[in-house]
DNA sequence: TCAATTTATTATCTTATGTTATCGTTTTGA
DNA sequence: TCAAAACGATAACATAAGATAATAAATTGA
């Protein structure tokens, strides 16, 4: 059963007895987007949280005219504008599909029901709420403490970069990293050049 | 009672019962330190949050040699490592009082057990982890979509600013915001000059 | 109190990034 | 299927930031 995903992924963040799943199933919805759709779009209130069965977003918001892509969202992860939805104010952003999307959403108001009627639902966005604010963090970190080369040396060697590497464009993951299109290919050349003038060396060594 | 600023703050986040404050007090310590001593430092695990009563402290971790300031934490705020805490584990940043300090502390073990007690606790560390991910977010986003003189005028226009300039010293404020003290300083210069050339203009006009 | 340290500014030089434009190539969608 | 759009690499140029050093002022602490 498609709702079963969701389970499975609440499961290894908190333990939910039968009963608590139960009361919560009834209230989650199947949706379907087609590429190019918004999930979230600008200005507006988000009011659920999905979860994404199939398919992908990618998070903008418009500067100046240009789109700024600030983050991406895959297959089993949790997608919200997080600020708009806790907050309930208008979004800043927009989350649009990127590929046709299947997913599980449920709403505020369930979600507040489900913290006054199971602490476990409490610990529950306690948890992700610890667990978004420490990634926010880290890659904060890497705008602190890194340039822009090492911001995207860093990025090659994190968790996420293998799906996003495979699944989105280039000038996404500039913006993503808070470069520029043409800086980030000039960065990948010099990488490269590196690279192989170690290949080189080592050639030379022989 | 010195506690009782602790329930203040704690009660505009949470409804907290008289009970609840009654079996939380016990637990809570009053703390000093002088300035220069490290409340976390680098490499331990942070097992405490503290509530600053009186003075401040600076968040540092040190890149290739080079202190990098990261954050600052004042009176009538919560100061920990939150992601060594959460997750206890050892900290890779210092938290260094800036002057004199007094704070209320408690500890991991006893905010489990009140989460586990009582599940407005688990509301308020819910709560606390949604507000600290929006401040992290907010900051993300001016290293995302701004440069580094607009991120210092974006800084200079913070509810956090006033305060941040009173008490630190300019080239802490630098690395806060992922520039060089040299920079800043040409950057101040820059803006203060286009300052003066639009109060130049408006009296040619005149 | 006074020497040592810290701090902020400024100058010089180097360099990486932003901006803009061009050019193939690939992808898209009507 | 084919024209249009999107994409990535690259070049040329302007600019702002990093690195380093010198200097003066302010602060610190013994």
């Amino acid at each position: 059963m498609l709702k079963n995903a969701l389970r499975v992924a609440m499961s290894q963040i908190i333990r939910l007895k039968d009963d608590e799943w139960e009361a919560f199933e009834p209230f989650i919805e199947v949706k379907s987007f087609k590429k190019r759709d918004n999930y979230v779009s600008d200005s507006q209130i988000c009011r659920e949280v999905g979860f994404i069965l199939r398919g992908s977003f990618r998070q903008y918001c418009i500067i100046e005219g240009e789109e700024k892509t600030t983050f991406f969202y895959f297959e089993n992860q949790f997608v919200t504008n997080y600020e708009s939805f806790v907050s309930q104010s208008p979004s800043n952003v927009t989350v649009e599909a990127m590929e046709d999307v299947q997913m599980l959403t449920f709403n505020k108001e369930t979600l507040d029901r489900f913290y006054r009627l199971y602490p476990v639902f409490e610990t529950f966005g306690r948890l992700i709420a610890e667990n978004v604010y420490i990634c926010a963090m880290h890659r904060l970190n890497t705008f602190l403490l890194n340039t822009p080369e090492q911001r995207y040396l860093h990025f090659l060697k994190s968790d996420d970069s293998k799906i996003i590497l495979e699944n989105v464009p280039q000038h996404y993951i500039a913006s993503y990293l808070g470069i520029t299109p043409v800086s980030l290919s000039r960065i990948r050349n010099r990488i490269t050049r590196s690279v192989d003038s170690k290949v080189k060396d080592v050639r030379l060594k022989m």
